[in-house]
DNA sequence: GAATGTTTCCATCAAATGATGGAAAACTAT
DNA sequence: ATAGTTTTCCATCATTTGATGGAAACATTC
């Protein structure tokens, strides 16, 4: 049962950001009473936390996924499917991606139990793209390359029903489109500019 | 007074958002009694909008600031300029970023009242930054590229507090390194794929 | 100054929201 | 089958939130 919560409260916190979701959503969707909810979970924040740290866990583990498939491989080659695939799996719980974002910027209204340390996975990132040997040792502006290029797939993601309208596309293409887009703007940027540390 | 009103509504809406906004939050910061706040404004709701509204009016007008500033510019130096300016600009607003990455995802529990249409605004930024010459013809692979590179933008102005503290980096060091990597990633897709169509 | 219109406030409402106590139901172990 | 434990629900609470009516205060016009 605290699974089935953890995994409907994360797409409606997904969606409606923290405040936005009440505790009465979750537990409809789910199709309990409320006070069970708080019997599995306790506070609302407590919950929302639970979440975060969730989908972070998933986005640590996809990350190894990309760098096991990449491994070896040429530079250019080597992101090209990075992106594939983080694209691909975003799309596929765009929750992750809408959550993440929240987290950049929306404050809530009491102490924030939002403030907690999350995983860092700037490393990894970095790591699985294959533009670091050692994710330990990460500069801050390698940081902001990493941020750029993990927060451009984000908003693609995120923004995928209000972009669809904009652009007058259908899901197949905007998807298309959204690859294509990411790897014009990245590839040339990493490959070209002789950025990338050689590899050991 | 309404105006008061609008611009306090603009920065607690940014930070809080839709939901995580109350209408005595406004009424408080303004220093007024809530009802003056419906009188002025009716239904929380039409403040949103008028807000939003505001934010693409202001990005709009900076649009054209920023393309008569790069008219007859190198690409190169266009998009440098342009990055530059719009960087600094939102970085002095961050509810308009804030706003607009809300816009693109964030849900609300009602009939949304957020489903308005606002100004297209594609054809300006590609124009400002010199990518065409004809706003009116934006193709959507065009207009992909677009949303990247502002979005790119948005995303480090408004993730500008917590990742100065995952950076361990000060305010002016941010600002410059968000200027560095913006070129780093947008200008060589631009200027060396000859994405740019000619100029007239 | 009076009449009229506008703005502001106080007091309040209905509904919503986070949360809980206690009892019943379900489950587990012997 | 019984006892003990865990889970679920109903009923409810305190507080918060969006919103409003009416009166007072203020501003404008003649």
């Amino acid at each position: 049962m605290k699974g089935r919560i953890l995994e409907v409260a994360r797409r409606i916190f997904g969606q409606y950001g923290f405040h936005g979701t009440t505790t009465r959503m979750i537990a409809q969707e789910v199709g309990i009473d409320i006070s069970t909810l708080y019997y599995h979970w306790g506070e609302k924040g407590d919950l929302y936390e639970a979440v975060v740290l969730d989908i972070y866990e998933d986005l640590r583990e996809q990350l190894v996924e990309v760098e096991k498939r990449i491994h070896g491989l040429a530079l250019e080659k080597r992101m090209e499917i990075a992106v594939e695939m983080m694209t691909d799996y975003l799309f596929e719980r765009p929750e992750i991606s809408n959550l993440t974002l929240f987290r950049y910027f929306a404050k809530t209204r009491h102490a924030s139990p939002l403030d907690f340390r999350v995983p860092e996975i700037m490393g990894n990132i970095a790591h699985s793209m294959g533009l670091v040997s050692d994710k330990k040792q990460l500069q801050p502006d390698a940081k902001m390359k990493m941020l750029a290029v993990m927060n451009a797939i984000h908003n693609f993601v995120s923004g995928q029903n209000f972009f669809l309208t904009m652009l007058d596309m259908d899901e197949k293409e905007y998807v298309k489109g959204v690859k294509e887009t990411l790897k014009f703007l990245i590839i040339p940027a990493f490959v070209h500019n002789g950025a990338a540390p050689k590899r050991a």
